[in-house]
DNA sequence: GCTTTGGTACTCGGATATCAACTGTCCGAGTTTTCCCGG
DNA sequence: CCGGGAAAACTCGGACAGTTGATATCCGAGTACCAAAGC
């Protein structure tokens, strides 16, 4: 039960990324460079971004990552499923049809309730998870954000980095 | 985002301690046979289990594991934590402090919206676990099972490899 | 026949190899820019 | 001076090693049972 620590890194980039105005991108390398983190890594997760259609790409110099939907559109249950993938966390065996003296299969049509249990659990999880969305994270940022420092530091990022694309 | 399968019969297991009567034990061979898993791996988990104050363990011969609680006080929550571990799956790595030009501190005593986010879900996650008792999941299999030919499985079993112990 | 005592066999407990997944890195395909040459 | 073309450089995309945690296993410590010997 380890979440991959490449959701946050994703989770911010997109934040970011929701920073940008109409036709500017930002390359995979100054994303890595305000966060801090390896280039060729974040790379891997935003091409994941990518291939989920949360991403939109721009190829070739001055190209880079800008977001493809309205950041009230992106959940992080979107962001999560596009990096860990859809599988659930818990995956039934079916143990109980394993063992000595197996009953007939027409017993075992009824899901088992353990797996039942957990996959109810883990629906609450990303149900939980889509509720919230890019929008309300930026809001919750600039909420606690009283002189606009943080922000600030962001859209001087931008501003140096950002490169302005004929979209 | 993979959870181990050893919850899965970790949890199997606890549910079949759970019908065994009063100062019975079943070894840990005997509930690996059953469900066709590897005996050493599965004593691995019975020993977190052990260890978390779940089940009471008996040594020597005619020794093996019983439940420590009602089976009604015994939630997935429990179990699951007493296997993965208390750490929650999601964690801040606090990347917004990290890159260039660095804010002081002071800003960043409020949490991270994100991780706050992503806590939360899990909170809604390990409370939609800890709802569901191993009490629950009994009633639930004996709710399906309409001749009574799971259960019966099991009670053969236990008649068989239970030992009664001076309690 | 009863008690004691030693051995034995079975249990759980923890320390040890093996494997998969996450983490981190590299090189290749594609595209835009840009410079240079010709008109 | 302007347009076209080719080269170049920078981008993303996918394939390749290293490290941490999950999986599977083994051997050791401890205890209850049992049998045999002594009283």
């Amino acid at each position: 039960m380890k979440l991959s620590e490449g959701i946050e890194q994703a989770i911010h980039c997109v934040t970011m990324l929701a920073g940008l105005d109409e036709g500017q991108v930002l390359s995979a390398a100054a994303l890595a460079e305000y966060h801090g983190v390896s280039a060729s890594y974040l790379l891997k997760h935003l091409q994941a971004l990518s291939g989920a259609g949360i991403l939109a790409t721009m190829p070739g110099p001055k190209g880079g990552y800008r977001l493809a939907l309205a950041p009230k559109d992106v959940s992080l249950l979107d962001i999560t499923l596009a990096i860990e993938g859809p599988a659930p966390a818990f995956r039934c065996a079916e143990i109980r049809q394993r063992g000595p003296k197996p009953l007939p299969g027409r017993y075992f049509q009824a899901p088992c309730g353990i797996a039942s249990a957990m996959h109810a659990a883990e629906r609450v999880y990303r149900s939980e998870l889509a509720k919230t969305s890019i929008a309300d994270i930026v809001a919750g940022v600039h909420a606690v954000d009283d002189d606009g420092a943080i922000a600030g530091r962001g859209t001087d990022f931008i501003a140096c980095h950002a490169r302005q694309t004929g979209r």
